[in-house]
DNA sequence: CGCGACGTTGATTTGCCTCAACGATTGTGG
DNA sequence: CCACAATCGTTGAGGCAAATCAACGTCGCG
C-alpha cells in the first residue's frame, strides 16, 4: 500500500526505515467514488493528498460561474488547495474525483510534525512546489502567447493519457477556451 | 547593508548571530545601471538575487519575438530563473533592470551549502516559492477568466507603485495585451 | 423508455490584435 | 546647446480568433 508513495519520496530524499514508518503513521488512507468532492471553496483545506489510484481535478469557479481547471491529477500526483492548507484559511478551489480513487492524506499538524522530526521532508516539499511553480509558469506563458489550437496540441503531447480519462469540456476549461471552440479545433486538426 | 535582507529573512525563520553571519558571507553584492541584463536566455542562471534597491523585470521571449513579462521586482523581492538555477540548465528567461539597482546574489553551491549547514533555510525558500506559486496561479486564473480591463484594474490595485516605475508597454506585456489596446483601456476607464 | 451529460455544428457577435500614422518626451552625440 | 533619433504613448481603420447563442445527435443510465 505504501510502496508507490515510497518510490515517489525516494526519488528526492533517502530515509531510514524508522523515518519511513513514522511518515506512514501520519498518512490517512481514503477510498472514494467518482464525482466525490474532496474539497469545496469556502471550506478549510486540511490535507495534501497523494493520489494512489484514480483521477481527480482541481478547479476554480469565477464570479460568473465559469469553471477554470487548474490540474488533472492521476496516479502519483499530489492535490491540495495549497493557499488554504498552508495558511489555514478558507479554500478558493474545488477538488473532485473524476474516477473512483484511492488517496493518502496528510493533515496540517502532521506535516508540521513531520518537518520538525524529519527536516529532509522540507526539501521534498520544496522541490515539489518548485516543479508545480514551473508548470504553472509555462502554462501562463502559453496562455498569453500561444493560440488555442497549439495549446491543445501541446497539452495532448505532454499528457497523452489525460484526454482518455477526462471529458473534453473539462480540458477546454483547462486550456481556457469554450467547449464548442475546442470541438471545432479538433475537427480542424483531424482534417490535415 | 544587510539590515534589509535580515528583516526579510526574520519574518520566516529566526537565526543566531553566527548563522546570520554565515549567511551574509555567502552573499555577493552587486550594483548595476538601468537596462543592464542580469541574465539572458541560453545562459546558465547561477544566482538568486535579492533586490536591495531599484527595479527589474523577468521576461520571456516567444517564438515570434514577443515579450511576456513574468515579474516586476522592486525592493525586497527575489529574482531568478528558477528552473535554470535549480536544475543548472540553460535559462529560458531574461532578467533586466529597469532602474539603477543594488542586489545581493547567492549562487547554487552557496545555497546548497547554506541548506546543509542551516536547514532552516529550506523552510524559508519553500515558503518563498509557495507564495510565488500562489501568485502565478492567481494570474493564470485571471488571464483565463477575466477580460483585460479588469486585469489591468486588479493589477493597479495590487501593485499601486509599479505603474509609476515601469513603462506602460511592459505592463501590457505582463497583462498579455498589446500596448495599443492597454492605451485604449486606459482612456476608456478614465472617461467614467 | 426518457432524461441528463456530453459533443458537434452553424450563425452571429465581440474583444483584442495588427498596421499605420502621429505627438510628446527623453537622451545623446556633434 | 541644439538637432536628431529613440523611446514611449495615443488614436483610428480594418481584421481575425474565439465567445455566445441555439439547435441537434448520441450515448449511458435510472
Amino acid at each position: 500500500m505504501y510502496q508507490q508513495i515510497d518510490t515517489y519520496v525516494n526519488k528526492c530524499i533517502s530515509l531510514s526505515k524508522e523515518e519511513l514508518e513514522y511518515f506512514h503513521s501520519l498518512l490517512q488512507y481514503k477510498k472514494v467514488k467518482r464525482k466525490s468532492f474532496l474539497l469545496r471553496a469556502g471550506e478549510k483545506c486540511d490535507f495534501e493528498a497523494y493520489l494512489v489510484k484514480g483521477c481527480a481535478r482541481v478547479y476554480y469557479i469565477d464570479e460568473n460561474g465559469f469553471e477554470v481547471d487548474l490540474l488533472f491529477a492521476v496516479e502519483d500526483w499530489w492535490i491540495s488547495d495549497l493557499a488554504s492548507f498552508s495558511q489555514q484559511k478558507p479554500a478558493t478551489l474545488f477538488i473532485e474525483t473524476i474516477e473512483d480513487s484511492e488517496l493518502l492524506l496528510i493533515d496540517y499538524k502532521s506535516k508540521e510534525a513531520l518537518f520538525k522530526k524529519v527536516p529532509k521532508f522540507e526539501r521534498l516539499f520544496r522541490l515539489m512546489i518548485q516543479k508545480a511553480y514551473e508548470t504553472m509558469m509555462d502554462r501562463l506563458i502559453a496562455n498569453i502567447s500561444k493560440p488555442a489550437p497549439q495549446r491543445y496540441q501541446d497539452f495532448v503531447k505532454k499528457y497523452p493519457t489525460i484526454p482518455q480519462r477526462v471529458p473534453q469540456h473539462l480540458i477546454a476549461a483547462y486550456l481556457g477556451v469554450s467547449p464548442e471552440f475546442l470541438s471545432k479545433i479538433r475537427t480542424r486538426l483531424s482534417k490535415t
